[in-house]
DNA sequence: ATTTTGAGTCAACAGCCGTACACTGAGTTT
DNA sequence: AAACTCAGTGTACGGCTGTTGACTCAAAAT
């Protein structure tokens, strides 16, 4: 890698985290715009097309980012499986927040720019998550727990469900991160989702 | 009522009508402009500002009507509570699914600005959503089969969890509703998602 | 040592935006 | 019949936008 291409990784790197940073406080993608971006990144406008033929083209390098957190998350989740079952779900949990906190703004784009925003990037987080979907049931499959559901639809539709509340838990567990640094109230929302998980 | 203010009720509701269309068909409601809103409704920019003081304001005017339609939805539901338990589930659904096609645009509009956009507007849904969770935790509260639950906090979560899934089930049923005609397939959804719900 | 490459700069453009202001004219009030 | 009200019009402004083309000038290639 010469010096000249490790620079422009950098400025690419630099312009994908002013969008990204952008686009998950207060605003979202589709509101900030290209001069924005490179402003942010301590760039001219047009700079910003040496690396990216427009807005759409960094929306979907942004998704890739975030398609590796959703990587992540499922390696993550799948090493717990050969836990004793009495705490499975618990660490299950555990770890979704562990990934969430160590990336914020990777899942608040995701869930800010699922049903928002310009229909490409839509579209493209739609076709991420359903293939989240997919990795997720083909787990449960081979889980213990599950073993009593046979058709694989029905598997389907559990995870796509469980992703979905998963999602919801995610906006609210960031919401009481930005409001309270108290460690106490989060573990409380641990136990309450763990005993409606069980429900 | 006299022929002016008719009028002028006539342009309002146009003006409000040309929102919520531009809103649910592609684009998110921060990226439509007030000249577009005025233009989709046949008036003349510097028109707006005779019914609004800006977007904001029309926005927040848009989730009292949106609000008004959850709580159609909340009255539809409680009527039905005292059919027999077998189908309560079933028919439960098909009323929620009901209240969406008559009037999809709403709740097109309160899922796809929930996360995205103005800060205003976020948070007024959120308010309204709040809202409709503490009502239909009171509607449990009172039902034989909740009747073992009895920390009204486990029955708060328990209702936010129904709501969100019932959100995503929403854009499920809207996105098939686009893409195919046929009536068939959205039985065959409805049916999935009594079986997911009684597991 | 000379040429070539290409990331970043600068200036300029047309277009849409929100908004201010003065104006019209049909409907209302006096 | 005259005076008034006010929803809707027309013009104009400054600001931000995306995108263009010609320009630097280190780093890479020759």
């Amino acid at each position: 890698m010469s010096i000249r291409d490790e620079r422009k990784l950098q400025s690419r790197q630099a312009l994908l985290d002013a969008a990204l940073t952008l686009s998950t406080s207060g605003r979202s993608f589709s509101m900030i715009s290209l001069r924005e971006v490179a402003r942010e990144a301590g760039l001219v406008p047009t700079a910003f097309y040496r690396h990216f033929q427009d807005m759409d083209e960094l929306g979907s390098d942004l998704i890739n980012l975030v398609s590796i957190s959703l990587h992540h998350l499922l390696r993550s989740l799948r090493d717990g499986y050969s836990l004793k079952s009495t705490s499975k779900t618990r660490v299950s949990i555990e770890r979704l927040f562990n990934a969430v906190d160590s990336n914020p703004r990777h899942w608040l784009f995701l869930i800010g720019e699922r049903w928002g925003g310009s229909p490409t990037i839509r579209d493209a987080i739609a076709r991420e998550i359903d293939c989240f979907i997919n990795d997720l049931a083909q787990d449960m499959k081979k889980l213990p727990a599950f073993s009593h559901i046979e058709m694989s639809e029905d598997l389907q539709s559990m995870s796509s469900i469980l992703i979905n509340l998963a999602f919801s838990w995610i906006m609210t567990w960031l919401n009481l991160s930005n409001q309270t640094s108290a460690t106490a109230l989060a573990d409380q929302r641990e136990q309450l989702i763990v005993s409606t998980t069980r429900q």
